[in-house]
RNA sequence: GUGGGUGUAGCUCAGCUGGUUAGAGUACCGGAUUGUGAUUCCGGAUGUCGUGGGUUCGAGUCCCAUCAUCCACCCCA
């Protein structure tokens, strides 16, 4: 009989356990914040209808979900597209799933969700087929303040400071402001707007004379002094309140220049309002200084969002790119309920995110769940070690013991391999001392404790251990 | 969906202008006087050279096809 090749699809990840602990370990952290701030819980099925989840996509979306086709569907020979499909992101779900319960949620409704999603692209390094997203979005009913979207920021910073992966920055700009700047320069229609947008999203990624060039070319056909203008605009950073009101007073004076009006387009007015705001309230809601800036690139691939958005990268990893990402949106659940439901939110591509931590080597791999190896040295002695296994459970330390003997040394390496950190050795010696003796195999470092003493010795060290990060 | 590169041991790769039994490192398994891992030393196993066809006395090497994979674009976490 011929074997079937071990293999996964490309474009999922799949873990060894010490890396999936390290994983969870992530997810836990994430979690832990979005719930300090006030943020409940919620799960969505992976399955959803097509129609429920394609009402408003292009082509675009389409071409990358996964359509879900039950066998009697199949053998009926229907060649229309699918009853189901796999969810390609959390938000329209989420939508879905407000207009649902709409008037058994209490408004603003602050969720998060942690699950996967699925996207049939095509797969590439550090993109995924099927991933994780953890996403935070408050929902407001008819309205939603605009101070709700100086707290994504204050999440994104807490989140970012507790995983540890050095220095960031959270780049906040407001679509409002583009859109206004571009009206201002006599690019009123919104679809060219949108398309600008894009392009103008690509500044940090592709350089200023891709954007230039692209802007001027064909397509856009935009005047080389518009365009100089939108890449003078694009290429303003803010990092205090005084840098910020100087840019604010550059961008609306380009308008004037250009336009010759007395007033600049209202969308502009409202962004900056809005930007002024947000980043007023950010120190108060803990987000230091250093750690947020505007970037007037920033936009978004996404046409949904309408006035904040933000992206956030590591100073010293520019080439991960933007590690969590989100914005504001007007309308969320437009497509299933007449209410108007504007909110905000964010999403951490967790997948992705640990993979490029991993291969930048910004997170090792963890250790063990297991925290010690009762070792079997002579077999006799079995129930004592078992007994002793028992202790340390019942103390709450993880404990495997070993059950099947074999060579002391063959016991070690097992622990070791496993990355179990202690390693509990009882023999003639110590029974005739009623001692047990504990190896830490990372410290290198062995120690005799007395037996009754054992389980509070460990946890101990653990906790010493855990505190210290070694 | 569009364009380009690459396929040799589990992994990373070497293999000259075609020439005998296809190699290295790493990982894996075993051993180095019987209570201690990772380090050291010795030994061991490992491949339809992606697949199919063609050229040739002879193909891992050249040609064609096919599949897989990677990169860039589109889009995005």
């Amino acid at each position: 009989m011929p074997l079937t090749q071990a293999r996964t699809m490309p474009g999922v990840m799949e873990l060894l356990p010490l890396d999936q602990i390290a994983f969870a370990e992530m997810l836990d952290t994430v979690r832990r914040n979005y719930e300090r701030f006030g943020f409940l819980p919620i799960e969505t099925p992976v399955i959803e209808y097509s129609d429920v989840l394609l009402t408003k996509s292009g082509g675009e979306t389409e071409r990358q979900v996964y359509f879900v086709q039950s066998t009697g569907a199949l053998e009926k020979g229907e060649d229309k597209r699918p009853e189901l499909a796999l969810r390609f992101d959390l938000t329209v779900p989420l939508a879905r799933y407000v207009a649902e319960h709409e008037h058994d949620l209490s408004f603003p409704f602050r969720r998060y969700q942690m699950q996967r999603v699925y996207r049939g692209e095509r797969a590439q390094r550090g993109r995924f087929r099927e991933f994780y997203q953890c996403d935070i979005d408050v929902i407001g009913k008819d309205a939603l303040s605009i101070r709700y979207d100086a707290e994504i920021p204050a999440v994104i910073y807490s989140v970012f400071r507790d995983l540890k992966i050095g220095p960031f920055t959270i780049w906040l700009n407001n679509r409002k402001i583009m859109r206004g700047f571009f009206e201002g320069l006599g690019i009123t229609d919104t679809e060219q707007q949108a398309l600008a947008l894009r392009e103008v999203d690509k500044l940090d990624k592709r350089g200023a004379d891709y954007v230039r060039d692209t802007l001027t070319g064909e397509g856009f056909d935009l005047p080389t002094e518009v365009v100089a203008k939108i890449l003078e605009f694009v290429q303003i950073r803010a990092h205090d309140h005084a840098e910020r009101e100087n840019a604010f007073v550059r961008i609306l004076t380009m308008v004037r220049e250009y336009s010759g009006a007395e007033k600049p387009p209202i969308a502009l007015d409202e962004g900056i309002k809005e930007l002024r705001e947000v980043t007023g309230l950010l120190l108060g809601l803990g987000v230091p200084q250093t750690h947020y800036a505007i970037n007037f690139s920033i936009a978004r691939g996404l046409d949904y969002y309408t006035g904040t958005v933000y992206e956030t990268t590591l100073n010293e990893h520019p080439q991960i790119g933007s590690i969590c990402s989100g914005g504001r949106y007007e309308n969320l659940a437009s497509n299933y309920t007449k209410s108007k439901l504007p909110g905000v939110g964010i999403s951490i591509g967790a997948t992705r995110l640990f993979w490029q931590l991993r291969e930048a080597k910004l997170i090792d791999t963890a250790q063990s769940t297991v925290k010690v190896l009762v070792t079997q040295m002579d077999e006799a002695q079995l129930p004592v070690y078992l007994e002793l296994a028992t202790q340390l459970r019942n103390g709450g330390i993880p404990t495997e013991v070993v059950l099947d003997g074999g060579k002391l040394a063959k016991q070690f390496k097992y622990a070791d391999r496993a990355g179990i950190r202690f390693v509990v050795v009882l023999g003639e010696d110590e029974i005739a001392k009623g001692t047990v003796t504990v190896k830490d195999l990372r410290k290198e470092d062995q120690f005799e404790v007395a037996r009754a003493e054992l389980v509070r010795t460990l946890r101990v060290e653990l906790e010493q251990a855990e505190a210290m990060k070694i």
